[in-house]
DNA sequence: AGACCAACATTCCCGGTAGTATGCTAACCT
DNA sequence: AGGTTAGCATACTACCGGGAATGTTGGTCT
């Protein structure tokens, strides 16, 4: 253990605490409205801390992005390396997102809230290259999904005419819960649980009787 | 005719390029960045004109979502006339919403940026009002969905077990449009057409073989 | 023809915010 | 024990954008 961080609960975790309290403020008031004060309010801290560890506004968004990211890969991953049939996996992998919307709400939110809106306007050649970098990311993330619609077609199992636009409906009603998802009081594991399938039903059997 | 509306194109026209400017900026740059000379520059003229018409940037964005949401109720209402099968009236419906979203793209992306954002922080009263209006007017849009997948349920032409969340899943494939949906130099009708029905198809009769 | 007004353009002000520079304190090193 | 540095807080600046006040012009009515 370091100096400074005995009590103080380690660099890593104070750059996590403000990623989250950033997430949050980005959720509540949208990337430009949220303002450095805002997060280091939320943190109980000033300014001071925030751009400690940050070198700009963008920069911490950034950060957030990249954390969203990850949560994703880390939920999906595990269906991805189970040896089961394409449309059963599509169906886990699209209950796993779904959880992972609904768990890490304020970073999903986040990172809805930018993207090719900062590509625009007077940004660093730097952040231009993280910006794309996270782009490439996402569609990689977006292509294990593209994947797996493409080898259940082969299969048989999956009955995909076109596999971009089906991929686009599935991220598109999946995505959608951080739209109308919202966190209330009295709500349980199984309800979520309940949301995740639900959609995940919906979307791969569809709504035809 | 009125005065001063001889040769500049009307008072109504003036109005409508304001908003189709507005829009055009929103989905550019995003709400908050976008400012009013930016408005004003894509109609080659300056701040004066657009605060001739329009109190505040507040409402700016209020004429974009009302007018968005016209857009989407005028070429959906056509369709609930029709006296079809609920299973055939909803895809019907999906189509007409697909093609809303492709055709006026920049008004309904502006819509996505805002909405339960702009709720937050100090608005005024009035704002607040009008907010509230734009948004049972979404509701009511949404409500049309899920009134048909109802009447499909109970004809047994459509399963859907929840209403509510397959009417989320609808909206938010379709919704995705305007989160991928590009104007290319290249396109036609007939690959707008493409899109809009196997959408529709991928959501009502899902993916599974 | 002269008053009048809509439809803008020009100019200015002021609040808010990102970013900076500096100050402070408690832990670690030697 | 004194110096050093991480990890913040405090104080300040520069700038930008919304909105208001004011100026300008061309068409219209009588």
């Amino acid at each position: 253990m370091n100096k400074h961080q005995a009590l103080s609960a380690g660099k890593a975790e104070s750059l996590q605490q403000i990623t989250d309290a950033a997430a949050q403020c980005f959720m509540a008031k949208g990337l430009e409205k949220a303002t450095i004060d805002d997060i280091a309010d939320v943190l109980g801290a000033t300014k001071g801390r925030v751009y400690h560890h940050f070198r700009s506004k963008n920069a911490i968004y950034f950060a957030v992005h990249r954390q969203a990211m990850q949560y994703c890969f880390d939920a999906v991953e595990p269906v991805l390396k189970q040896d089961i049939p394409a449309d059963e996996k599509l169906f886990r992998m699209a209950v796993a997102h779904a959880h992972v919307m609904m768990d890490t709400l304020p970073y999903q939110r986040s990172i809805r809230l930018g993207v090719d809106i900062y590509l625009r306007g007077p940004t660093t050649q730097a952040e231009r290259e993280v910006l794309t970098e996270l782009i490439e990311q996402r569609n990689g993330y977006e292509n294990l999904f593209r994947d797996v619609l493409r080898s259940g077609k082969a299969a048989g199992t999956l009955d995909v005419p076109n596999v971009d636009l089906a991929g686009r409906a599935v991220m598109g009603a999946l995505n959608g819960l951080v739209d109308w998802y919202r966190i209330r009081p009295g709500q349980s594991a199984a309800d979520r649980a309940a949301i995740a399938d639900g959609l995940a039903h919906t979307i791969i059997y569809g709504i035809k009787a």
